[in-house]
RNA sequence: GGAGGGUUGGCAGAGCGGUUGAAUGCACCGGUCUUGAAAACCGGCAUGGUUUAACGACCAUCCAGGGUUCGAAUCCCUGACCCUCCGCCA
């Protein structure tokens, strides 16, 4: 959620930098609340004041041996009175609050204005698309053909949108996530954290998917509980309600997570294969560092997925999200994109967010600034390092062999077993 | 599932319903002393908000939400979380 203060300070252009991701800022209903807000809480604080110096004199009295009995009655209707004005104001309140909630991240400067996903700038490419000399298979051909992967299967056991894997493709998959752990671990200096996969509605309106995006989640025990959608959630509020040392900063968390998601809104797109799926294994990148780091930060984090990509040889492409595309928290992000042969195209396979201060303030998570003594809100950011169920599709359509069989990417060999090839 | 105990500032830990935003200790910051350090001594040290040009003034916060009261950290109710014992259990 962004400063209380701008909402009541500088509308004006927190409404003209909104208005470049489309949202549209009720200018009117902000003022009008504020007014009532302002005027409540006067009112409220005045009969407060009052009461408190009310109740202290009668104290005086009574332990001076006083009758009380006249003080009494000169406040009997003031209680009713505070009452309420303190209604009247979390009243105004709950409303403000309410609309705060729904008001997206401000988009940074350097973040292009757009509407959609096709208004997105490439900022580079890496890699060149394999040619082959023989028809192309989609993942789902191929994990067919390997007899390793199988839907129709998950479906009878679970429903539409889940997969099995088996053999070495299941291996493979293992495979990706603790290569992937290893590189964030010992070359990029994250830690390695284990968190809960079912997370509360407060976890979820600390990254912001709650209030707006309940549609999205697997709801449990009556609602009390969530399946994390990505270990954002989980891992970002590891500092939720804390105050950290500067000696501490920069916090850099890995972890790999199931990530569960209804996809509601998603019907009919990505229907076939792993593209689109209720549940699905990610290694997570989360960071929290000084407001004046996250810029620098959130380059390096986006520089530590690319490198998964680069290691396993996966062509891709850089995008810089427009103002349309951005995620609700997001100050600026980068979708790393990977070349999927059978559809001729990239698909995005990590997005890499800088969220500001506004996953922080939502979370009261701080730490203290030395020069000042006082706590600031920290910045978090975080990147998939990367999604491991496209990242398994990627290698599969990637390293398809005309005979069926899939090669396995060098650097994945000896967490294979000193597998090379993958047979049906 | 049953029975009990608990939740107070960065930490530990006091707190007869009335000037307690909260004793005390530790930690931390500044100073005195010292060649330097330690010790000792002195002082400072929560967060959020309203208002103000500023100094300041005021308000809120002792797990959360209700209630009683002129007045609640303190009394009552509900809930969350933690702990102990019993039962069950990977």
């Amino acid at each position: 959620m962004l400063d209380p203060k701008l909402l009541r300070t500088d509308v004006q252009s927190l409404a003209a930098q909104l208005a470049r991701r489309n949202f549209d800022l009720d200018l009117e209903l902000l003022n009008s609340l504020e007014e009532e807000r302002r005027q409540a809480q006067l009112d409220a604080q005045a009969l407060q004041t009052e009461r408190n110096s009310r109740s202290k004199e009668i104290g005086k009295a009574k332990a001076s041996g006083q009758d009380i009995a006249p003080l009494l009655a000169e406040v009997d209707d003031l209680a009713d009175k505070h009452k309420a004005a303190e209604a009247r104001l979390d009243d105004v309140l709950a409303k403000l609050n309410a609309l705060a909630m729904e008001i997206p991240n401000i988009p940074q400067p350097s973040v292009p204005s757009g509407k959609d996903e096709a208004d997105n700038q490439e900022v580079s490419r890496w890699g060149t698309p394999p040619i082959f000399d023989f028809p192309v298979k989609d993942h789902v051909d191929i994990g067919n053909g390997l007899q390793q992967m199988d839907f129709e299967a998950a479906a009878r056991i679970s429903r539409a949108r889940f997969v099995t894997l088996t053999g070495s493709l299941a291996r493979l998959q293992r495979a990706l996530i603790q290569f992937m752990l290893d590189v964030h671990t010992l070359e990029h200096d994250y830690t390695e954290t284990y968190v809960p996969y079912l997370v509360n509605a407060d976890a979820l309106r600390g990254t912001g998917q709650l209030p707006k995006f309940a549609e999205d989640l697997f709801a449990v025990d009556d609602g009390q509980l969530y399946l994390i959608p990505t270990a954002e959630v989980p891992v970002t509020n590891l500092v939720r309600d804390s105050i950290q040392e500067a000696t501490s900063l920069p916090i850099k968390f890995v972890a790999h997570t199931p990530c569960f998601r209804s996809e509601a809104g998603s019907h009919g797109r990505d229907v076939r294969g792993l593209i689109r799926q209720h549940q699905f294994e990610k290694v997570e990148l989360v960071q929290m560092v000084p407001a004046s780091d996250s810029e620098a930060a959130h380059e390096a984090l986006t520089g530590h997925a690319e490198s998964i990509l680069q290691r396993l040889e996966l062509p891709y492409r850089k995008m810089l999200l427009c103002t349309g595309d951005m995620g609700f928290a997001s100050t600026k992000t980068y979708d790393l994109e990977v070349w999927l042969p059978s559809q001729n195209t990239y698909r995005e396979i990590s997005s890499c967010s800088n969220f500001g201060d506004f996953q922080a303030r939502r979370m009261q998570a701080r730490w203290r600034n030395p020069d000042t003594g006082k706590p600031e809100l920290l910045h978090t950011l975080n990147g998939s390092g990367l999604a491991v169920g496209r990242t398994l599709l990627a290698i599969l359509e990637n390293f398809q062999q005309a005979d069926g069989s899939v090669r396995v990417p060098k650097v994945l060999v000896p967490y294979m077993g000193g597998v090379e090839t993958l047979h049906g």
